[in-house]
DNA sequence: GTAGATCATTTTTTT
DNA sequence: AATGATCTAC
């Protein structure tokens, strides 16, 4: 541990707060530190979010800093209300002033007080994802340019990578023809978004900072007014906001990074953990501390984490520690299909559950959502209520993208990938040909779908006319009423509701559009939009600024009030922005106790007392698409660390044989993480010998009887003198394999016969094929994957 | 304009 | 296997 003492100048820190109870040496020395650029090193279950929120407290009751001064980030919308509601918890504070929220809920922010510099319409409507795509599609559609050579997705991750760089079309390097036509689309699409009024994710950050690039008073505005900025899970920043955050951190700004290098696991979309070295060494950091004590995990688990993760080259160093004691060992079982894999973990969540634990703590670990279905379906005829993080979110719903939709228009007729979505849903006899006139007559003035109406003659004109009469007639009726009671009309007029009463399922999207009008309503008491919202006065917090001729700089409260009146955006533009920012919950309803089941990725930041981490087999996890570089392995390794260290007293990690991948049976062997972790952790269970149940509830049951947590289980008897078994090295042939082998003797081989090569080294036979010279088989080989093989030629010794 | 058929695709994902 | 997107036939 390496603390760096406070200089020369830095009054010592005031103790004596109760905030500060309870945190240990490195915890409080992070929460008390002076107000300079500061790294703290932040361990799985070390403790991080209250050392984050303990620090602003601090800071607000020793009176160093006023709420208005504390600027915090986050990735995401649960971790900033995380932060505000405990926040709140420890300390009677006003949090409207305060700028704690998401990269883009800050540059949202940000935007919207200073909507007249960045050149957007007041009441700038966000893209999401899929809104993007769609607009994406639209610019290469009027390119007229191929989309297979141009897919969609593919330059719309274009685009996106190239903002997140800091690029606009023209910094864009081009070397090649494919280049250069990307940059023309990605130039096109900003023309587009710049004519409708939008904006996409990655544009909000870009567009805030390139404000504050180019606009030095502005720039010194916030550097000023921000004396704290602090940025959690800074391991997962990308380029872009790196510089963002340079812009609204000074010299003189105390910056708290909070991160994690072992946990970085979204390189894949842009991330980049090379920015911990960078702040450290461009901020000059002086405070560097290690949150190594974990508060979490039991011994074993975090020896397996710690094992692993040595295996990386790449690292900050840090080790985790307990002080919990060893714990039970973490289970390893082997199974011969994915299938019998599920009953094993169903028949497991059951002793579980008979030995008291709660099914919510309990958590299901995969590294592709495509094998969360075996899982699900043998849960489900188990009876064992369940719950899957990450389907469809509840704004991305089609019918709820449609009701958006509508009100997007009614906001801002000019939002052409709105009126697209909708113009002919429900179907108003408005076809392909007459949009395509419409699009055209568009592009040809460079106006808006919805102001070249006119443009289209005979009936296909005159539909068109009937529709944008009906957006008109819907913003005229709902002028000055309620939120719901617009969403309510919309609903009604537009006719979606009509349609869904008439679909055969249309049921459930009623019941999801119903959801809306609550959604709304939620919105409206909770963001108080209510009839006595007021805009803060503009120089409550930051005198000084008017003098400065930033009147409307602070004005970027909450409630994104009109920078120039103190008037507030109207409820639906802001609900539309709540939408567009947060995607809502994409879990299933609260309240019964379920098994949680999600990707690894999902899991990061949430911790279970059992967790199950299923299909650890090369190929799958690591992935094959990532384990063939060294960065690809050791961010795969990274994820495995992360899945590990989310358990808090048991873990089990399994694997199988066989498993129906895409519609075939995929033949793997165990991944090769289980080489890289500890034996002593390890237990391996033999397959089917000792039952199910494993006959571990004794103990658990106690525990939670006891209603302990951690320390309970110390020692518990099972893991004290035990001996690793030798792993098994081959595992039994499942029956299917057995039947057809009797068809293949004659060269010793059969199907599912392990055989050792002096080269690929172990191997299963997966298939036989031909006789005499003409004999070759598919052998799957751990790291180098199947092979064919001819077997006069390649010398194989069968293993026993 | 819609229904049904065919075809490609299949790591991880927040905002 | 299952999903989504595009194409074809009415």
């Amino acid at each position: 541990m390496h603390v760096t003492n406070s200089p020369a100048g830095h009054p010592a820190p005031d103790l004596s707060s109760p905030l500060l109870r309870g945190l240990n040496p490195e915890q409080l020395a992070a929460v008390t530190l002076p107000p300079e650029p500061a790294l703290i090193l932040a361990g799985a279950g070390s403790g991080k979010t209250r050392v984050l929120t303990t620090r602003i407290a601090w800071l607000l009751q020793t009176g160093q800093i006023s709420p208005g001064g504390v600027m915090a980030v986050t990735f995401t919308n649960k971790a900033a209300k995380e932060m505000l509601t405990r926040l709140t918890a420890m300390l009677p504070v006003n949090v409207r002033g305060m700028w704690i929220g998401t990269f883009h809920g800050l540059c949202n922010r940000f935007l919207r007080a200073h909507w007249k510099q960045a050149g957007l319409p007041q009441s700038f409507q966000i893209l999401d994802s899929g809104d993007t795509l769609s607009a994406v599609k639209r610019v290469i559609k009027a390119k007229n340019l191929d989309e297979e050579r141009f897919v969609p997705k593919q330059v719309a991750w274009f685009i996106a990578a190239s903002k997140e760089d800091g690029l606009r079309p023209h910094d864009v390097p081009v070397h090649d023809p494919q280049t250069r036509t990307l940059v023309e689309i990605y130039q096109a699409y900003e023309d587009q978004c710049e004519r409708e009024g939008v904006v996409d994710f990655a544009e909000l950050l870009l567009r805030t900072y390139e404000m504050l690039r180019d606009d030095p008073l502005l720039r010194e505005h916030y550097r000023r007014r921000f004396g704290h900025v602090l940025v959690d899970e800074f391991q997962d920043t990308n380029r872009l906001q790196y510089l963002w955050l340079k812009m609204f951190a000074g010299p003189e700004t105390a910056v708290l990074a909070v991160g994690d290098d072992d946990q970085s696991i979204y390189a894949f979309r842009g991330a980049q953990v090379g920015n911990m070295r960078d702040f450290e060494r461009e901020f000059r950091v002086r405070h560097l501390i290690k949150l190594e004590r974990n508060y979490r995990s039991h011994g074993h688990i975090l020896d397996a984490a710690n094992h692993l993760i040595s295996h990386n080259a790449r690292r900050m160093g840090k080790t985790l520690r307990t002080e919990a004691g060893a714990g039970e060992p973490v289970r390893v079982q082997e199974h011969g299909s994915d299938f019998l894999e599920a009953q094993w973990v169903v028949e497991e969540l059951k002793a579980l559950h008979r030995a008291g634990l709660p099914r919510r703590e309990t958590a299901l670990l995969y590294r592709s959502n495509a094998q969360s279905r075996v899982l699900e379906s043998a849960l489900f005829n188990a009876g064992m209520p369940y719950k899957v993080y990450g389907g469809l979110r509840f704004f991305e719903r089609a019918e709820v993208k449609h009701a958006l939709a509508y009100l997007r228009l009614i906001e801002n007729c000019n939002d052409d990938t709105s009126y697209l979505r909708v113009v002919n849903f429900p179907a108003r006899g408005i076809g392909a040909r007459t949009l395509e006139q419409l699009a055209d007559a568009a592009r040809q003035t460079g106006r808006s779908l919805w102001q070249s109406v006119g443009a289209v003659p005979g009936r296909g004109g005159a539909s068109l006319a009937a529709f944008n009469a009906l957006v008109e007639g819907l913003r005229h009726e709902t002028r000055g009423a309620t939120l719901r009671e617009i969403i309510e009309k919309m609903l009604q007029r537009s006719g979606l509701l009509d349609f869904y009463r008439t679909e055969k399922d249309g049921a459930d999207r009623i019941e999801n559009l119903e959801e809306l009008v609550n959604a709304a309503e939620a919105f409206v008491t909770q963001e108080g939009f209510g009839k006595d919202a007021v805009a803060l006065p503009v120089d409550e917090l930051a005198p000084g600024l008017i003098a400065e001729g930033f009147p409307q700089a602070v004005a970027a409260v909450d409630l994104t009030p009109d920078a120039e009146t103190g008037e507030i955006v109207s409820p639906l533009a802001a609900f539309l922005t709540h939408a567009s920012l947060e995607a809502g919950d994409n879990q299933a309803q609260a309240g019964e106790d379920a098994v949680q089941m999600m990707t690894v990725h999902a899991a990061k930041g949430l911790e279970f007392d059992a967790v199950f981490v299923t299909g650890l087999e090369d190929g799958l996890f690591p992935n094959e698409k990532a384990m063939n570089d060294a960065d690809g392995l050791e961010e795969e390794r990274r994820l495995m660390y992360v899945a590990i260290t989310r358990a808090r007293q048991r873990l089990y990690l399994s694997f199988s044989q066989t498993r129906m991948l895409h519609g075939q049976t995929k033949y793997s062997m165990k991944s090769r993480f289980f080489d890289e972790l500890p034996d002593g952790a390890l237990k391996w269970l033999s397959p089917r010998t000792q039952g199910f149940g494993s006959g571990f509830e004794k103990p658990y049951q106690q525990a939670w009887q006891r209603g302990s947590g951690l320390g309970s289980m110390v020692g518990a008897g099972r893991t004290a003198g035990w001996q690793p078994p030798a792993p098994p090295s081959l595992p039994p042939v499942p029956k299917a394999l057995v039947d057809s082998a009797a068809k293949s003797a004659g060269h010793g081989l059969r199907v599912g016969q392990a055989v050792f090569h002096n080269k690929f080294g172990e191997g299963l036979v997966i298939t036989l094929e031909g006789k005499g010279p003409d004999a070759r088989a598919q052998i799957q080989f751990g790291r180098h994957g199947a092979k064919w093989l001819a077997l006069n030629i390649a010398k194989l010794t069968p293993i026993d």
